[in-house]
DNA sequence: TTGAAAGCGCTAACAG
DNA sequence: CTGTTAGCGCTTTCAA
C-alpha cells in the first residue's frame, strides 16, 4: 500500500507538502504540486482514511441503528443514505439484537468513529441514550421529548382523528384496531385519540383493538383474530402498511373480500401500500428521514439545513367505499 | 475522552499493560487487572476503534455496495448484515450513483478502511473491479465468471425452463416476458431458455418481451403495454417479485383480474410476493446473502463456513389455475 | 509479568 | 510557499 511518504520520497518533495495537495489545505506552488500529482498517479496513492480520521478526530461517517428489520427501515433507510451521501457522509448500519449492542455502537460515538447516531428503533432507555449525546448528536425516529435528542417523530393524535373522522363519514361504526406497543409514545397517542374521539361519538364499537410488540406476523395474528369474531369489525385501521398488507393477505386467505367485507387501512405510505392497494396515510417518511440527516448535518457542521415540518395526508391507493347496510 | 493514558496515568501502571487488558492478548497479574479494570470503570473508558483499526491495518468492516435501492435490497442486506454482526463484523453501506463513486467505496479497500466488499449491483466494467481484488475479497450478487470475485449467482437458465414448463403442463399457450437488462448474464440465460423453449414446442406465441433496465416503473410500464394489446398474453413472467407486484397492481388499475385475465409470475420470494398473493420462484436470495457473507470471512480469516448450493423452488403465494380456453 | 519505545498514515502548528 | 516536528490512540516487539 502507498502512503503520503512514499510519494514524498518519489517526488522527493516533504511529506507535508505532499499531504497539502491530497487533503487540498493550504498553498502549494503549482511545480511541485504537478509533480507530487505524478507520482500519486504513478504509485496508484489511496489516502488512508483510518488514519485520517484518527488525526482530525472524526469520521464523516454516520451511524444508522436499528433493533430489527422491518419492511419500512429499508425505504428509510434508502432516503437517509442518500442524503448523507449527498452531503459526505458515509452511513454504517448496525442491527443492534441487544442492549449490549445497541450500547457497542453507541460508544463509538465517544472515539468518533461515528459523528452522529440515528436510532430507528432503540432497545435501551432514553435515560442510558441521552448520555450518549454528549459525544455527539443523536436523532431519532421515535416519538420522546428529550432537550438533547431530535426526534423526527410526526404527532398521532390528530392523524388518528382524521382516519376515525373519515370512516364516521363513510358509515362505518363499528372500527377494530391494531396498535404497536404500548410503550411508544405515538402508540399512546392513537389510543387516546380514540377514547376521546369514543366519548365525543357515543354508539360506536370501538373495543376491538390488538397490541403488536414486533411487526413479524402482527397483520397475520391480528386477521386471524377477526376471521373468529362473528361480528368482526367492518373497518381496521393498522399501525404500518406492513402490518395492513399482511392483515389483507390473511383476510383473503380465509376467503373474505377486501374492502368489501373489511376496509383496511395503513399508515405509512410504503410501496406495499400502493402494491396491493389500499388507502394510507402519509406520514411523511422520507420528510423524516431527510430531517433526521439535516438535524445530525446542522449539529456537526454548525449549518442550517432545512428541517421542515410535517402535513399528513390520505392516499388512496385502494378504494375507500361508503359502508352499506 | 479518555484514552489508555489516562487509565494508566489513574492506575499508576503502564500503557502497555493497560492495553494488554483492554485487548486482552498477553499476561497481566490479576492485582495489576483488577486496578486496571476499576480505573476503566471509574473513567468510562471505551476504547478508540479508530486508533485500533490503523495500528492493526483492518476495521472489521464489510462495505455493502449498491448503486440504487430496490426492494430486495433490503431484504438482502437484512440477512448479509445480521451474518456479518454474528461473527464481529459491521458493515458500511454505500450507495454508489456513478462509477466514480463506486471507485471511491472500492479505494476504502486498499486502506482497510474496508477489509472487504459485498456488490450488490456494479456500475464499473468488471475489469475494473477485479483490479480491486488485489486489496481485499469481492464478492457480488450479480452472476459472473471471474477468478477472483465470489458470485452468489444461480443460474437462470434451468429456473426458467421449469417455469416455461410448468405454464405449459397447465395450458399457457401465449407467454409474456418481462426482462432485465440484457447487459446481465442471468438475463441473457433466461432469454437463452425462452429460445430453446420455443424451438422444442413450436406454435407457442412467445414473442411478447420487454427488456428494463431499472425497476422503477418496469412492472407498470410494462402492464400499460399488456393493457394496449389486442390479444395479450395469458400468462407472464416478470425478473422480480416487485415488478411482478407492479404489474398486477396496474392491470387491477386497468381493471383487469388477475390471475383470471391474466396470471402474473415472480422470482425472488420476496415478502410483496406474500402480500400481494402470486406465484413466485425462490431463488433462495437469503442463502445467497449468507454465502457471500461466507465467502468474505472464510477469506479474511481463513475460515471454512459452509457456502451451501442453492435449490429454487416453487412458492405459490397465489392460485396457479389451469388455463380455460 | 512488565515497561520503554517505535510506529500505523496522516495533519497542523510553527518556523523559516 | 515549504520542511520539521509533534502527535492522534493503540499494539507489539524487545529487553528487563
Amino acid at each position: 500500500m502507498t502512503t503520503i511518504y512514499d510519494i514524498a520520497q518519489l517526488s522527493g518533495i516533504s511529506k507535508s507538502t505532499v499531504s497539502r495537495v491530497v487533503s487540498g489545505n493550504g498553498y502549494v506552488s503549482e511545480a511541485k504540486r504537478k509533480r507530487i500529482l505524478k507520482a500519486m498517479h504513478d504509485l496508484d496513492y489511496v489516502p488512508n482514511q483510518t488514519a485520517k480520521n484518527l488525526r482530525r478526530q472524526h469520521s464523516n461517517t454516520l451511524g444508522f441503528l436499528v433493533s430489527d428489520y422491518f419492511p419500512l427501515v429499508g425505504e428509510f433507510m434508502n432516503v437517509f443514505v442518500q442524503a448523507a451521501h449527498a452531503k459526505g457522509y458515509n452511513v454504517n448500519l448496525y442491527f443492534t439484537q441487544n442492549k449490549q449492542g445497541e450500547r457497542e455502537a453507541l460508544d463509538l460515538l465517544a472515539t468518533k468513529m461515528l459523528d452522529g447516531i440515528f436510532l430507528m428503533t432503540r432497545i435501551n432507555s432514553w435515560s442510558v441514550i441521552e448520555s450518549y449525546q454528549a459525544f455527539g448528536p443523536i436523532a431519532t425516529w421515535h416519538r420522546v421529548n428529550l432537550p438533547d435528542i431530535y426526534s423526527a417523530y410526526l404527532d398521532h393524535y390528530p392523524v388518528y382523528t382524521m382516519i376515525l373522522n373519515r370512516l364516521l363519514a363513510h358509515g362505518y361504526t363499528h372500527i377494530g384496531h391494531v396498535f404497536s406497543s404500548n410503550r411508544d409514545a405515538n402508540t399512546q397517542a392513537r389510543v387516546r385519540a380514540l377514547q376521546d374521539f369514543g366519548h365525543a361519538n357515543p354508539g360506536l364499537k370501538l373495543s376491538w383493538q390488538k397490541h403488536f410488540t414486533h411487526q413479524t406476523q402482527a397483520g397475520q395474528n391480528a386477521a386471524k383474530a377477526w376471521l373468529q369474531e362473528r361480528i368482526p369489525p367492518q373497518a381496521v385501521i393498522c399501525y404500518s402498511d406492513h402490518v395492513a398488507a399482511e392483515f389483507i393477505a390473511t383476510l383473503r386467505e380465509g376467503g373474505k373480500r377486501v374492502p368489501q367485507d373489511c376496509l383496511v387501512i395503513g399508515t405509512d405510505n410504503s410501496q406495499v401500500a400502493k402494491l396491493v392497494g389500499f388507502p394510507t396515510v402519509d406520514l411523511c417518511f422520507r420528510q423524516q428521514a431527510q430531517n433526521s440527516f439535516n438535524y445530525l448535518f446542522n449539529q456537526l457542521r454548525n449549518a442550517e439545513l432545512p428541517v421542515q415540518s410535517l402535513h399528513p395526508k390520505w392516499v388512496d391507493w385502494g378504494p375507500f367505499p361508503q359502508v352499506k347496510n
